[in-house]
DNA sequence: AACATTACTGACCAAACGGTCAAGTTTTTT
DNA sequence: AAAAAACTTGACCGTTTGGTCAGTAATGTT
């Protein structure tokens, strides 16, 4: 291998070659799920014998935990969108634009989220009682003090959270489905315009609220 | 084995026994994966020897083709609840209701299905493009035919159609994430009625509806 | 230039897997 | 009651898998 990216690898190097790996196994895990993912398939993606990928990873699961966690602190980084100080039209307008966007970018690890969370969350668990909770018990929180304020409608927030989730993550997880009754096409620009604006049209609606 | 399940066993036998077996079958796909679940798993939960599986099914691919038939049959079964001939309100209410009694009566077939077109439908793709496509294009034109009639808002039937399949599957899909922000606990009686209001409130009145 | 550390890799291995099979038992048909 | 058909199963097998390891190369440090 040449030398065409030069100097400071020192430390460079490691983690580099860490991401191209993390990159891969993205991929792979989301196309065949935890178990039906090869080190040798990530491997054959990342472009590197596999030897030199048990060199940065000691195990399959290893790997796995740390895609799972890569997507986890992007899913929470996209959570603080959703601002409570901003009122209620704005705070739910840009959270379900963020997530629109975490759909379009990262379909590969809202895939590996999912499978996850369908397996049972063997990995994720602790996650999901410590930061997940926290940030849903606060933001059901502040949508129930709009609603007793009478800025919205009277809508359990959980559940109001949940249709959120479902309907954002679908345009990634459900992308095949989408495609196929897309005439086998994916989403032009355009298409996710749309989806975005029905997205939003229907949820503020109904829960009160008219769209930015 | 006794006998204590009398008579007419000349052509039960095979069915039923094959009924054991995709019981597991699902049961296993749903919690591990196509490539995690082991014939010998599926075997251990159906209470069978290994050998006698494959006595019924050739292949673990038979097994998985036959548990994600059955699903699809369930699924469109449910899709004739949204019978156009009832207006707007009542279908789209109806049809959500439908959906959701699915995904509580049918978590483990939910969960198989969100994991086949998470990876891309390799066994299901043929039914998509065939019935499921007919079946959306179907009811599509009826939802536009209502918003031009002026019985409900202009809303893209294609994102409305996504959004009842994400919001109520993910009842069933994510039901771990779900319990765990629920205290650890499955939801109660009292927990999925409010859940079914809260969601055909929220999209009912999101394309300019008042729920029944 | 000598030494130390980090990076890389082909060859290998034990374990687990899907699937087979021969030999037996039970049930149905004649 | 005998023959045929269907069912049951422990033992077995070839293949694939995650992971190891010893040896080599490259890079950084003194």
């Amino acid at each position: 291998m040449k030398n065409n990216t030069v100097s400071f690898q020192k430390f460079a190097k490691r983690s580099q070659n860490q991401k191209i790996i993390l990159d891969a196994a993205e991929k792979v895990f989301a196309e065949a799920g935890f178990a039906g993912a090869t080190t040798q398939l990530i491997a054959d993606v990342a472009n590197l014998p596999k030897a030199n990928v048990h060199y940065y990873f000691k195990t399959k699961q290893d790997i796995y935990r740390q895609v799972v966690y890569n997507i986890f602190d992007i899913w929470m980084e996209a959570a603080s969108a959703f601002d409570t100080e901003l009122g209620p039209r704005e705070a739910l307008s840009r959270y379900i634009d963020k997530k629109m966007d975490l759909a379009r970018s990262h379909p590969y690890g809202s895939k590996v989220w999912a499978s996850e969370i369908i397996q049972g969350a063997p990995i994720i668990q602790d996650y999901l009682e410590g930061q997940l909770k926290e940030w849903s018990k606060d933001r059901s929180k502040h949508i129930q003090k709009w609603i007793d304020n009478g800025e919205m409608d009277a809508i359990d927030p959980e559940h109001l959270l949940y249709m959120i989730w479902s309907t954002t993550q679908h345009y990634a997880d459900f992308a095949h489905q989408i495609e196929t009754l897309n005439s086998g096409e994916p989403f032009s620009e355009a298409q996710w315009q749309t989806a975005k604006l029905s997205v939003k049209t229907i949820i503020l609606k109904g829960v009160g609220l008219s769209p930015t």
